[in-house]
DNA sequence: TTACCTGCTTTACACTGTGTCAATTGACAC
DNA sequence: GTGTCAATTGACACAGTGTAAAGCAGGTAA
């Protein structure tokens, strides 16, 4: 296997196992089997490495498909609750390197864009399900498309995540069903219920 | 004045001016007028220095007072509306430490202690509330007492905060308003409007 | 064989920020 | 004067990141 290659897995074990949290350099070239200053060969710092670790796990645990229930909704509510089980499920299996990537964040410029970029995709996901909503004319009322986007965008930030399955210790399975419930009490108008009820 | 005080009151400038960011031990005694060293003859480390300024920043800006509109609510909903009216307006007013607490949570056992107490007192502020609209019968039905505060808890998060005025650029007022409304969709009961429909 | 890369190693060092230690000074109190 | 208290100065330890330079083993090409 390739030194680079060796690195970013040891890269990535290491954030799993430690949940993100006091993974250095150091311990990366020795996992790896090599000299510290390898690693600096390879990555030019810490950062960077970081943010290949995150590409490299995106494309190994393959995210482009794990999408494809999301992309293939067709009505807003069903995308809405693909998306968040899809989210609900992938999180806890690159929470580590997320961690770290959000602790360098505040420190370094390039771990910020990186980050920033990654998490304008997942908004960008939010406003498509959002417009859906509103396209099927499902957006409760009150709404713009743009702060529904934003709410839920927040709703499924990683630090939610990390709140209520770390402190409040929720299951992968218990976050998936509330937060579902949650932004469907927020988001989906319940206008059809009451028609029926009446 | 006590030197005390005049370090306190640096680093709440320093970290309101910084957005808690960047205020090394350095920085708050040159502010204060003394040498680094007379810092730690009054905290014994940055994150007691940290917790500190928090502990005096609530004192000084009356944080009892301010939960008064909060306690004297009667109904669970104007509990609610009270809470986060005042969350809402207070967050932005010590934002600064907070955040540089938080950073220092991910490191300092001490201040992860001291940030947990503080983010309790707001937890159990959220069972309050949502105690209050499940005795009033207005809490929405599936949810659970615990997850509702869970939920609630999240919604009101620092982070969260965070990601909608600072990201998103959200306005306090706009802030205020809208997670007010998301959580009256998430948990307030919406039976009475319904039987008053029929 | 010689010459030369390439990838890695080893050792050393610079830098930043926190926290500790010891010797010293200045002021005020009795 | 003597004691004490608060603060000062200067030096240093420590962790972790990042840089720099010299050397070494392997393969490749003339």
């Amino acid at each position: 296997m390739e030194t680079r290659t060796r690195i970013l897995e040891a890269t990535w074990r290491l954030l799993e196992e430690r949940r993100g949290r006091g993974v250095r350099m150091r311990d990366v070239a020795d996992a790896a089997g090599i000299s510290r200053q390898a690693v600096y060969l390879h990555f030019g710092s810490r950062s960077d490495l970081l943010v290949a670790t995150a590409r490299y796990l995106d494309e190994v645990r393959g995210l482009g498909e794990r999408l494809r229930g999301y992309r293939a909704a067709s009505s807003g509510v069903e995308r809405l609750e693909a998306y968040v089980e899809f989210w609900g499920n992938y999180i806890p299996e690159v929470y580590g390197v997320a961690r770290a990537l959000l602790a360098d964040r505040e420190v370094d410029e390039a771990a910020a864009a990186a980050w920033d970029d990654r998490m304008g995709a997942v908004r960008e996901s939010c406003r498509s399900i959002v417009e859906a909503l509103h396209d099927d004319g499902m957006l409760t009322s009150g709404w713009s498309i743009e702060e529904a986007t934003d709410l839920l965008w927040s709703i499924l930030s990683i630090r939610n995540w990390e709140q209520l399955t770390i402190e409040c210790g929720w299951t992968t399975e218990r976050y998936v069903a509330l937060i579902r419930e949650l932004s469907r009490h927020a988001f989906v108008r319940k206008a059809q219920e009451h028609d029926h009820a009446c």
